[in-house]
DNA sequence: GGCTCTATGTTCGGTATCTGACATACAGGC
DNA sequence: GCCTGTATGTCAGATACCGAACATAGAGCC
């Protein structure tokens, strides 16, 4: 097994993980290169290692927001598993790197031999569900601010790093709000000495506090994917 | 098989439906029964025929969202479909009326005997992805009036009648809102001529008025539906 | 009829966000 | 250095919704 693996494969057992990653054909995935749009039949679903990818709903023409993040603890292609072809939403692809890629068709044979495979992919569908609940919530209740946070602590688990390109432009769509309420916001989280941009770029300075400046959707994402997934490590003591 | 059945099951081939059938116990749910709170773990999933529901996502004490809605072509208890047991939400009956029950042990042996039940349920778990997408979305860039539009529609779909019981207070919680803005938008679409509504009570007056009044997540929703289960009968043009 | 509970209608001020435009500033090419 | 394109900061007016309170009205009970 390499040093660096997919979490959601790194679960399998010894030989059904080697019988997937023999499908796996590794892909340098490109930032912001488009994956997909709604309605295409992708001939792959991915796996990512290093790179990560923004899910878009995609309202119109000018309507987008970020309904889900899929970095190395998760997969691409859900809907494969869901029997369906056509892809729900935009996949977008916000941090460069590694990816593992099998076609739809070898997932659905390693599906069928390996139950653990299977049980796997549809508890991660769970998680995604909670995901969307809690941005529908978030869109519904949260200023933008906390949801700012909560989009740089999210960035920052996919990425590995506490710094990432990413321009307020581009935030303002994930968000859904106008380019001058991700200025504001930033400014305010910069004040506070949370994190520090230039051009083009943030930079998490303190983490801690961002998260505390963060609305609790991430905190309620984070323990919905560790129920499924890490119960022996945190054990829900509700 | 009787008069009235659940659509999902409907679908399924004469023996497999009539297996399926022998294990469900007819309940009648009643009006403002709270079926599930989330992380509460349930013995029975439940096929509406009559009755329908609302999922609720729970935001701390006071945020509540509607987030989905589930009546005769629906099921509830899809997050035992994918392995978990504790249910993500909140599920409150909204209509009274006849629904089939099955305990989710016994509805995991019949998935296993019958790949199209199987198939079935993971085509609708994908098609109540799309609607909380389609949630979340709606939360960000419709306004009250056409959300309310919106709401009343669904409702009128699953009440199978123009006629149905809620008060402004349900409808706040539901969209997400305060009365005052429900009180607003119920106002305007009265004097539109499109509803009629007293004490308790809506009714639909002009559907087609309703339709165009909404917003477009009305008829995503229902395409997205129709792609999966009426591919036939609406083939999209597109 | 009167009382009580609940549902609906109205008002006021406050605020987060939108619409649209303009100003500043950095980066790269020349 | 200058020019150009893109990224960021700022402003003013409009609007949708919030928060809190109060007024009206139907339904059931006595």
């Amino acid at each position: 097994m390499p040093a660096k693996q997919n979490d959601l494969i790194a679960l399998l057992p010894l030989t059904e993980r080697k019988r997937l990653m023999v499908q796996c054909e590794p892909v340098l995935l490109e930032l912001n290169e488009v994956i997909c749009e709604p309605g295409d039949t992708l001939q792959f679903v991915h796996f990512p290692v290093d790179a990560f990818i923004s899910l878009l709903g995609v309202e119109g023409e000018h309507a987008v927001l970020e309904v889900g993040m899929i970095g190395r603890e998760g997969m691409l292609g859900l809907h494969r598993v869901l029997g369906v072809a056509q892809a729900p939403l935009r996949a977008l692809v916000q941090g460069a790197g590694l990816s593992l890629r099998i076609t739809s068709v070898a997932l659905r044979v390693e599906i069928e031999r390996s139950a653990t495979l299977h049980a796997v992919l549809l508890r991660y569908t769970h998680v995604c569900m909670q995901q969307l609940t809690s941005s529908a919530l978030c869109m519904r209740f949260h200023q933008v601010q906390p949801r700012l946070a909560r989009w740089l602590l999210m960035t920052q688990d996919r990425a590995h790093s506490d710094r990432f390109q990413v321009t307020q432009e581009f935030l303002s769509s994930m968000l859904g709000v106008r380019r001058v309420g991700v200025t504001a916001a930033a400014l305010a989280l910069q004040r506070l000495g949370l994190i520090a941009y230039q051009r083009g770029g943030m930079h998490v300075l303190n983490r801690l506090g961002l998260e505390a400046a963060a609305c609790s959707c991430y905190s309620n994402d984070l323990r919905a994917y560790r129920t499924q997934f890490a119960p022996d490590i945190r054990k829900p003591s509700g």
